[in-house]
RNA sequence: GGCCCGUUGGUCAAGCGGUUAAGACUCCGCCCUUUCACGGCGGCAACAAGGGUUCGAGUCCCUUACGGGUCACCA
């Protein structure tokens, strides 16, 4: 029975990291039909913040990890198994234990006790050695490995003593953990072999960096998984996107939903080196989360970023929302995009005349002025049907033998002010609708004949 | 500095003694097109260096360089 654990200290943050850490225990547990334990390292008094708990809870559950053992347990689910029998889940509850092993291994003398701390006491002869999945085969000779505090001299266990007496205490097969505990490891080897126990399998996973040369951390303003949920990410894309740094498939197919990662992870896939964080990458693999989402569910993942820009006097001044959310998907590569795309709809079309010089669409200030002349015929003769009205102008285009951007591109202008518009003239017609889409372009011809 | 570990295009990476060294992102062209996108097609670009072993090395060994980790009463 393989069981796994994820072991955060309650920081008030979840660096993506470390989440990646607790995604592949979680894989693992999953993908052994095992059990994925929760435990909360809290022996550093010093560094306890109030509410940080929640945040590990929270992200866990919204990322889909839950967990089926651990201080709260995670959203029922009926193939979870419901054990549980290995609490409290809180190493700051759990002193007793750390004290009475402590005290053990003072008596058959690999501990003891010097400035009020309990220290243990490492062989100066021979070497430790211990198989990583990740890394292989590590020996250290012990004389290189130093005597480290086991319990502070205020009563508390330091990780490395906690670690090693709750993973043993809860069962735990498998430990999969930062790459920086892999150097502490011949300590952790020592201690199981003190206490007579044996030790679980270890699997080390390198850490994820800024650059070449730093870690990804909190300085960098964006280690966080809030900072990418608030810039508009998606859960989905971020998950799938850390679950490729540092761990490849193998294939081909780089696009995984949380389950088919159950079914497709490997340790032998995981990476011994450091991977940089890509943010560009990143973007694009959340871009294609979001052209994927069905159109009903964009508009719902999408409407809080839109609201605020299409409602004026407390009504809405988009004519037509699906075709304003049709256009939007496939422009949206973060959430955040959306809304410097869409400001013209309740600003005001306030812009560079300039902007109707444009040597592409073949068009000047001249012949922005008749073709709005003729858009807003075409308006005012035609139903808004944008096929209707497209042929119309199509005719127009082909006598006087341009494309029909002659006449659109002006339009667009004309309605949106902007250069780059999520949709072109006619589209964006269909947005506004026929009145407030006459009303500007009235006001565009005012200003170009002046 | 000692000790561990690592090093394939700018980035993520496949490869696990014999390949034209995948794929993705980025970037650059072209196509599509009412702007911008989406989409389609194509292109640029890599085995850190030097020694071995071998008929043959990105794949195995050694050295060097570079990088990461660790050497806390933090985790």
């Amino acid at each position: 029975m393989v069981r796994t654990r994820f072991a955060p200290s309650p920081t008030g943050f979840m660096h993506l990291g470390v989440l990646r850490t607790a995604l592949y225990a979680w894989l693992y547990a999953r993908k052994n039909k095992g059990t994925f334990i929760l435990r909360i390292e809290d022996t550093d008094r010093a560094r306890y913040v109030e509410g940080a708990v929640d945040v590990i809870y929270s992200t866990l559950k919204t990322c889909g990890l839950h967990w089926d053992e651990g201080p709260e347990r995670g959203t029922p689910c009926g193939e979870y198994s419901e054990t549980g029998n290995y609490g409290p889940y809180f190493q700051s509850e759990r002193k007793d234990s750390y004290m009475k092993y402590s005290e053990l291994l003072i008596e058959k003398g690999a501990a003891y006790r010097k400035d009020g701390a309990v220290w243990q006491k490492i062989p100066t002869a021979g070497s430790t050695s211990f198989r990583d999945e990740v890394y292989g085969e590590i020996t250290v000779e012990n004389s290189e490995i130093e005597d480290q505090v086991l319990i502070k001299s205020d009563g508390m266990p330091t990780y490395n003593f906690a670690n090693v007496i709750d993973d043993h205490l809860m069962e735990i097969t498998h430990i999969i953990r930062g790459s920086e505990f892999l150097s502490s490891t011949p300590k952790y080897i020592l201690l199981y072999e003190a206490l007579g126990w044996k030790p679980p399998v270890f699997i080390h996973v390198a850490p994820i960096m800024r650059d070449a040369g730093n870690k990804l951390s909190k300085r960098d303003g964006d280690a966080y998984f809030s900072d990418f949920i608030d810039k508009g990410y998606l859960v989905e894309a971020v998950i799938n996107y850390i679950a490729l740094l540092g761990w490849s498939p193998g294939g081909e197919n780089e696009f995984f939903t949380l389950s088919e990662l159950v079914g497709a992870f490997d340790l032998s896939g995981v990476s011994k080196s450091p991977a940089i964080f890509d943010e560009v990458k990143m973007r694009a693999i959340n871009a294609h989360y979001i052209r994927s989402l069905t159109p009903e569910k964009f508009k719902e993942t999408a409407k809080p970023y839109v609201k605020p820009y299409i409602c004026k006097d407390g009504q809405c001044a988009v004519a037509n929302c699906d075709a304003l959310f049709a256009a939007l998907q496939p422009r949206t590569e973060v959430l955040t995009d959306i809304t410097p795309q869409i400001d013209f709809i309740s600003a005001a079309c306030d812009h560079e005349i300039e902007l109707y010089n444009n040597k592409k669409m073949k068009t000047t200030l001249e012949t922005a002025l008749v073709a709005l002349g003729e858009a807003l015929r075409a308006l005012e003769e035609h139903e808004l049907d944008r096929d209707e009205i497209f042929t119309a102008f199509k005719a127009l285009a082909d006598d006087a033998g341009v494309k029909v951007g002659y006449f659109l591109y002006p339009l667009q202008i004309a309605l949106t002010g902007k250069q780059s518009a999520p949709g072109g003239g006619l589209d964006i017609c269909i947005m506004l609708g026929k009145d407030e889409s006459i009303k500007r372009i009235k006001t565009a011809i005012e200003r170009l004949k002046t």
